[in-house]
DNA sequence: CTCCGTGCAAACCTTTTGCAAGGTC
DNA sequence: GACCTTGCAAAAGGTTTGCACGGAG
């Protein structure tokens, strides 16, 4: 896995690909940085956010940027069973993590296992590829969900009481 | 995490929630029953595997099933950055397995590691959580891959010569 | 000066939903 | 008999694409 880049960076591993530093691509990596650790962003929500900047990026662009820096490793997708796939800077290094979502409530919480990594440059060493990323996600209800009936005998928007804590 | 359920532990685990054993539900457990482990289906292919087999359910309620299905732990929904979702049988036991997805040709090849689990189990336990599934994903290309210039000197259809190994 | 990137609108595709008819408990 | 489920068609997202213009190398 890479490391994160600078501005001067990402141009010159775009440039080495024949594909230009544009404004556009350089404020949406200065979104990332800025973002607070922990934090991801969905392809709309970064549009969202760029509108209320008064940054202007169409819709289309900022979807092909982030396909594009997820192609050459800047950023790193996430699934985390919400519907939108969310964004974040590809951290290779201490701050690698992985998440455990709420299926009821969609909370979703860091967590750091060093051995996670070794286990997966393993089985790359193993099957003999490159990773690029590996994600442990885990799917769960808080037990007080689970109490009053989960999955179906919950209202839609019921909300865990651990939420906030 | 839950044990497989047979036809008929699938119908009691919906009466108890007020809800019906169907054909099609029935028929479409039965295809994830019979299914080559290491396989997975989108709903389209399974959709497209019922069509050819005679037994016509409708896309919709195809949807509707693997929806319900995945929310009372009989399946296991896989997010493998194919652009469709995957589901298989939620095995908590022996067979709980990860995946390796390659980015460039989509072959997915399965691992086990018994230490993922444990490590899942414990943050539950530590964020006071039920654990419904934990999947560890590694994304990766080949070494050959990227060698030729991946990800963005590679013609869409390259196909990894470890393909089919 | 070449060719890549952007913005816009339209197209695409997957997934969801409203409704009437049929099936399960 | 009550009400859950299905099938159909339409709607609703989210994401991609064609094209002309503008901008980076």
């Amino acid at each position: 896995m890479r490391e994160v880049l600078t501005a001067n960076s990402l141009k010159l591993a775009l440039n080495r690909r024949n594909l230009r530093m544009t404004p556009q691509r350089e404020t949406i990596l200065q979104v990332f940085q800025e973002l607070p650790p922990g934090e991801h962003l969905s392809v709309e929500e970064l549009h969202d956010w760029l509108e209320e900047q008064g940054k202007n990026i169409s819709l289309s662009t900022v979807y092909r940027t982030v396909k594009l820096m997820v192609r050459i490793g800047v950023l790193r997708e996430l699934e985390l069973a919400e519907g939108h796939k969310h964004y974040e800077l590809n951290y290779s290094g201490l701050k690698h993590h992985h998440h455990l979502v709420c299926l009821q409530c969609h909370q979703t919480i860091e967590f750091k296992d060093s051995s996670i990594l070794k286990i997966s440059q393993q089985q790359a060493r193993d099957e003999n590829v490159e990773l690029l990323d590996c994600q442990l996600t885990l799917h769960a209800v808080c037990l007080e969900a689970v109490r009053q009936g989960w999955p179906l005998l919950l209202p839609r928007n019921w909300s865990c009481p651990r939420y906030g804590d």
